[in-house]
DNA sequence: GTGGTCTAGACCACG
DNA sequence: GTGGTCTAGACCACC
């Protein structure tokens, strides 16, 4: 289930496809799985059915959604997105480090968050 | 030198904040050091004086500098940020460095970012 | 209802800034209750649109109002800024009154005052 | 000595004003006693004649300097001052205790900023 | 309709 | 000359 944040200053729709973005890339949603449609997920919402569209729409245009005429939005196979939004985050990340770097972080800080951030793979692994 | 980008969305006032940010942080503007004056930063970025204005004065709330009514704007002493933006900073690579993990990006990559970010603080030199 | 003092040397917007405050903290403009439009409260005071913007925004970041863009502005929730007002008022009143101690005002009056201002919190009523 | 704050929001002129105020409320500066000379105080806080000039106007506009012409400017009198001072301090402790009441600030805690600004005439005296 | 941004042009206080 | 404020009028994205 989704929450909006009316107070975020990123407008709904933006809210709506960073949260199913989420959603699909973790696994959460599967692959072919249906979505809701668009009016039933406005009313869930409480928001304006253009409202979802959009987000759908953009969903769609980013790869993560197809949509079939007339039956609906369903989420993309997985293989067609994941390798390009890898790579995407990778670079992010690359470069927030870089920033990091340049402001006079230590390399054993961010070390320290790597490390913290995987620590749950040590041991069962 | 600051080139505005008329294409992005994001305000220009914004695109200026960011810029003169990362200029301070990164030592570029050394502190106390005057900054253009509105009038002549506006003619040189082609824009409104209103809007250096307020690019200057969310840099001033931001801690980033100081203005002196009647005198100019100048550069906050290094100290008086440097902490705060740090540990913000911090905060975002956890931040992405989780959601890497999340959609599925493995330790050893990322390490390899870490070594190649910095990699001329290895041992050969 | 906010009046306007053109004669007053501090600015307009700030003038409206304190005086919704005030309302605010008063508890005269309930939580989570919407403010006029920027282009409706700009007629009725008979000023410019960016004024009451300016205001607004000025409200946003000291955290007694919250935008929804597209949508209005609304009255932030009590709890949010109760606390940190309280402590900034204590601290204005304590340098206030080690003010008048300095120019030789004595306890005594400082008392009465004080006693008078909680008058009706009194024993007999 | 006076140290400005250029850093300050208020123009100069007005923080001389408020510390020169302050040290003959307080009875730093003597009555009738002579205030350095406009040249001579400009040199030391490296600002311009003006600036000071201006200072010294509105002390004497508000009653705590005096000028002789050709000869320099002397601090007023106590009498003259002191009781128009003291009632508009009252007044202004007046305002913001009532403020504190408003928002819910209760009166046990004001009368212990009260108790603990005047807590060294307790034993002594 | 709503807030957010920008421009153009003006006036003021300060130093 | 400098920053600070204000007006008038415009365009945009969002809902």
């Amino acid at each position: 289930m989704i929450i909006l944040d009316y107070r975020d200053k990123r407008p709904i729709y933006e809210q709506i496809v960073d949260k199913l973005e989420h959603l699909i890339v973790c696994g959460a949603l599967e692959s072919n799985s249906k979505m809701p449609s668009v009016r039933t997920f406005a009313m869930e919402l409480s928001i304006n059915p253009n409202t979802v569209q959009r987000a759908y729409a953009q969903l769609e245009q980013d790869g993560y959604l197809y949509t079939v005429a007339g039956r609906g939005n369903y989420v993309t196979c997985e293989q067609e997105w994941k390798s390009g939004k890898i790579s995407s985050v990778l670079k992010e990340i690359t470069a927030k480090l870089q920033y990091g770097k340049e402001i006079g972080i230590e390399k054993k800080d961010l070390q320290g968050i790597l490390d913290q951030v995987f620590q749950d793979e040590g041991g069962s692994v």
